[in-house]
DNA sequence: GCCAACGTTGGC
DNA sequence: GCCAACGTTGGC
């Protein structure tokens, strides 16, 4: 078995644009628009079919975990850098040598309640967690099996 | 390569 | 709406 940094992952998106329900009725999404080059090496490197992703919802009145994704793609480039309509449009991007890439997520379940980012921080075991980490603005963040046991142990 | 200016994220 | 904590850009 090889072995890799991660297999559980966090990500981000604000609610009022694609919530946890947006998933559920959808079951499956391209998971376009992340442009940050940490974000995007979490998704293009660092991540395999199957893995398994806590969906959070960010900028909103309840920031928190709300529910529980998977990978469901290998990366591929995000085909919304090469549309000039899209906001996520990026013209120094190429088809040849693409900037920006993404994995598609599909819908696992909701969580039964959400586990509020209030509540994580107050969890001695998590310190180590990236999300909580001060200044971390990442959309894509790593989660520890650990961690994501212990999280998890909360619902 | 430095770093000031600027833009974004996201909690509060 | 405020603002801390970033990341990016571009002049030099």
């Amino acid at each position: 078995m090889s072995e890799r940094p991660y297999t559980h992952w966090l990500m981000k998106t604000e609610p009022d644009t694609f919530s946890i329900d947006d998933l559920k009725q959808r079951k499956r999404e391209p998971w376009d628009g992340v442009r940050n080059y940490q974000a995007r090496n979490f998704m293009r490197d660092g991540m395999r079919v199957g893995d398994k992703v806590f969906f959070y919802h960010s900028n909103c009145a309840e920031p928190g975990i709300a529910g529980i994704a998977a990978v469901a793609s290998e990366a591929y480039p995000d085909p919304s850098q090469f549309d000039p309509k899209s906001k996520y449009f990026d013209p120094a991007s190429t088809r040849e040598k693409p900037r920006w890439w993404l994995v598609e997520v599909k819908y696992v379940r909701k969580l039964k309640r959400v586990i509020t980012l209030e509540e994580l921080k107050q969890q001695p075991a998590l310190v180590d967690l990236p999300l909580v980490r001060k200044g971390n603005r990442l959309s894509v963040l790593p989660v520890s099996a650990d961690d994501w046991d212990f999280i998890l142990a909360l619902e």
